[in-house]
DNA sequence: GGACACATGTAACGGGTTACATGATTTC
DNA sequence: GAAATCATGTAACCCGTTACATGTGTCC
């Protein structure tokens, strides 16, 4: 076999799931993946200009070299054999989502720094979830004027947006709660009153009590 | 210097954090991630035998080999100066958090698959967030019962634990509404009521009613 | 015509993964 | 005493990262 026959990774497919919508250019790939991919599965976009060589390796994309002045731009565009491989791809199970925090990690061991580290910790933490939740809303705006570059994948898209954005509300709740919890602790060693704490726990693990 | 000057990792810190609470075996590391650490900082466990020799060589910790049977067990402990690296890194800022969700890939890309593709996805990724919270509320029993082994750890420990109960519960209520929509869809086609679906997103970014 | 952002990559390193291996302990 | 599971690692590969480099349009 002259194709490499190398085990495509997530992040293979993933541009093979772009190239599979248009052929684009390396920096509009990237561009794209701003908007929607690195949103639950960053990556650095240095990765975007390695993985297309790649998959044209394998015969799943070809590449053309268009001229800009001095420079060359790549614009890839996916093969059949690349539908085929991305359909198939589509049926097989996916593995488990991951969360990476390292914010989380340093809340864990909080009680080792002092308690205005904790507090900025959670302040960052709460403004990345703002932040993310304005870049959002940005695009749902646009979608609201009409103006999302795809219409054909408005149902896909509606779909995805819509756990991010949820996402992002759950973390921006819990940084504002954790935050006031964390305002009334004396330092951060031990804790002062268990049952209050505990009872935290046993109300989020029963069911919802129904609306009166 | 002959003291290794590598960069540590947020997985270094992670560990010297735990090792900061007592000292521990490689083994009882791996034990303890999985009930904690595992959920917002996932590592392969064999990561954990290698994470440990480097902390070694920085002076962060130290380790002491026993004798079980004909093999040696490897315990860690942190040294002063781990602690003290541990208290600067808990005062800088944190790298942002990151979802890394495969699913959420194959969603994004579904059009290119069958109905029953999507939905496969959707109930696979409910039922992992089903599984998740089940081990949660586990671990919320023994809190509730007393038995949880560091309850000088408690305040620290419910924080972080409410937001990945509530993340949980994010993903579960997704995964079942968009199962709804998508058994709604007669394929994985363009759509049919972009109205409908626009309107979701507009929903979403509104700020939420006061209730009645 | 200088500054600055946009566009297009390459090189090198290393953390993390998968795969493998084997000793101890419990179960039945 | 066989099988299964718990415990304890090692080896090798490679994706992803960080850092660097340089061309191109545009604003003023």
């Amino acid at each position: 076999m002259s194709r490499s026959d190398r085990k495509l990774t997530t992040t293979s497919y993933a541009i093979l799931g772009l190239l599979a919508v248009r052929p684009w250019s390396t920096y509009e790939l990237a561009t794209q993946m701003r908007r929607n991919l690195h949103y639950f599965w960053p990556r650095a976009e240095s990765n975007l200009y390695a993985e297309p060589k790649r998959l044209v390796e394998g015969g799943l994309a070809e590449a053309s070299s268009q001229p800009v002045g001095k420079r060359r731009r790549t614009v890839y565009s996916i093969t059949p054999g690349g539908r085929q491989v991305l359909e198939r791809w589509l049926s097989r199970p996916a593995a488990a989502s991951r969360l990476e925090s390292e914010a989380l990690v340093k809340v864990m061991f909080a009680n080792h720094g002092s308690k205005d580290d904790l507090l900025d910790t959670l302040r960052r933490f709460g403004e990345e979830a703002e932040t993310r939740r304005e870049e959002l809303r940005a695009i749902f705006h646009e979608y609201l004027r009409g103006e999302d570059p795809f219409p054909e994948r408005v149902h896909i898209n509606v779909l995805a947006y819509r756990l991010l954005w949820e996402h992002t509300q759950t973390e921006a709740a819990w940084a504002a709660w954790a935050t006031g919890e964390v305002e009334g602790w004396p330092n951060t060693d031990a804790p002062q009153k268990r049952e209050e704490l505990v009872a935290v726990l046993e109300a989020l693990s029963q069911p919802a009590r129904p609306a009166p």
